[in-house]
DNA sequence: AATCATTCGTGCAATAATGCACGAGTGATT
DNA sequence: AATCACTCGTGCATTATTGCACGAATGATT
């Protein structure tokens, strides 16, 4: 029989197109990654990867089962999970996500206490860019702005998402209007084109605390969510008195079903909740000054 | 990430009961076992078996996942076919799996021949009692004796089985006839009903041979599968000129569909088609001494 | 009650897998 | 053409896993 773990392998390069990739993926060596893609191909006399220069190609072989080795690691992780749903101690690590602004002007301190309650559970935070796979156990925990969670996951919705229009004192007048805009608007967004008659592009940026600093700094106005110019409250940066309406986009805290009865996680999400439910009036934005 | 690869272990001492029976199943020390499914449960913090003096007993945890390990088995061995069946050699094991009468009285010396054609073609025979599970690669290719395989399955039907009734010289008459009967057949079966007046169940068998054993033995009289008797064709055992209508069981010569193009396989499986047409008088009955 | 056949856990030695460090090959850049 | 950055394979030392042999515990049989 065939060492299922060797799957784990093969898929790794498969998506990785290379050992070294693969091997970091692993979070092993790169020579163990290419004996055992060796090995494997050895064990069932055939030929898996081409070896190119620039790395690992699959051969049609590998094409052949790697709709099944995706759904083996599905598998896998479903189990992981079920798994770690039984786990009923107050201890051992949880791995977090969440927007690293977030944590940085509005929870930190937060968990500094519950470190205190909870000393034996060692909590992982991850706040790098992109969303984390809940379902493959990439985080236990997520605190995300979004307008719907998927199914699969479940949790509270802390609050609704008011967004506001920010400008710093510094900001000279002129006849267009500097907008700070994200990566992905190509042209000056609708709220700009709604309440300015001229308006421009003047940077744009790919994170909400990058966009916070550039109002400060009086590069121009910014369309952003109220809790974070709000929490930091720095005394330059005013909100405009225009109205937005109310964003569909809501603050929840998340965890996968399967995760519903592990205790760690649940205190951890409870605590979580609480501490953020406190900070409500902040994402409604009602703690705004103008 | 854990071990794919425990998961097995898992599941062999789910189905096992205890360690040492798991072990065994998995072809490797108890204490390997004992040590893997410790390591899983201390990962996890989850206790998966009640260590009962008789053995391991799954806990709700284990339940839990249970199906889920059932589902990842039949997942690894649907990768595990499918790799086989890229592999393209003319060298390497093919497992056999057929009634032992067949090969015993039939094949064997065809064996004989096909070692001699492709000695770097290893064949591992097994003609244990039970179907082997082709689905699970407990077997490559099967001599069934069935109506209808499964769909998975593929082959060649040789022939349609014809019985008869068979009796040897030996035996005495009297007035109620003694009957060989198979072990699932509690009272005298319908053959016999039909053409005796009076029978009776003189032993039970489970084989075939032995069933043939007893006939020539002059225990009593039998229905069998012409093939066999017509085969060994002792002049002792005859065939009574009693016409039993066709059954509709054939002869399959069979392999699962995800081995179709493994070149060994196939090979084999053409070998053995071929050489078991040139029986097929003898699966139909018309070999027969009466 | 004593023996026997099970089960399993554990220390120790043999075996297997892994990480590390090096060198070779390829392609892009200077 | 030379350098750099990136691939990968391989010998060797280290580490991890496994098998073996033993003893303890339980339950059945004598």
């Amino acid at each position: 029989m065939i060492d299922w773990d060797d799957i784990r392998f093969f898929l790794a390069v498969a998506q990785n197109g290379n050992v070294t990739a693969a091997a970091r993926a692993l979070n092993v060596n790169h020579s163990t990654v290419s004996r055992r893609i060796a090995a494997l191909e050895e064990k069932h006399g055939v030929r898996l990867f081409e070896r190119i220069p620039s790395g690992y190609e699959m051969t049609s072989a590998a094409e052949d089962i790697y709709q099944l080795a995706l759904e083996l690691e599905a598998k896998n992780q479903q189990i992981s999970r079920r798994l770690f749903g039984q786990d009923s101690r107050l201890q051992g690590e949880i791995n977090l996500t969440m927007p690293h602004d977030i944590f940085e002007y509005s929870l930190v301190n937060d968990f500094a206490d519950f470190k205190e309650q909870q000393p034996k559970i060692q909590l992982n935070l991850c706040v790098g860019q992109g969303l984390k796979n809940l379902a493959a156990r990439e985080a236990d925990i997520a605190i995300r702005l979004t307008p719907a969670p998927p199914d699969y996951l479940i949790g509270k919705k802390i609050a609704q998402i008011q967004h506001g229009i920010y400008q710093s004192i510094k900001l000279e007048k002129s006849n267009s209007i500097p907008i700070i805009a994200w990566q992905n608007e190509t042209q000056v967004p609708d709220w700009a084109k709604i309440h300015f008659e001229n308006a421009h592009i003047a940077i744009r940026v790919d994170d909400l605390y990058a966009m916070y600093c550039a109002v400060k700094a009086g590069i121009g106005i910014a369309r952003m969510p109220c809790y974070l110019p709000d929490t930091i409250a720095n005394e330059s940066v005013k909100r405009l008195p225009i109205n937005i309406p109310l964003s569909n986009w809501g603050v929840w805290v998340l965890s996968h079903v399967d995760l519903r009865h592990t205790r760690r996680v649940r205190c951890c999400k409870d605590f979580l909740t609480e501490r953020l439910i406190h900070k409500k009036t902040y994402f409604e934005g009602h703690r705004s000054h103008y």
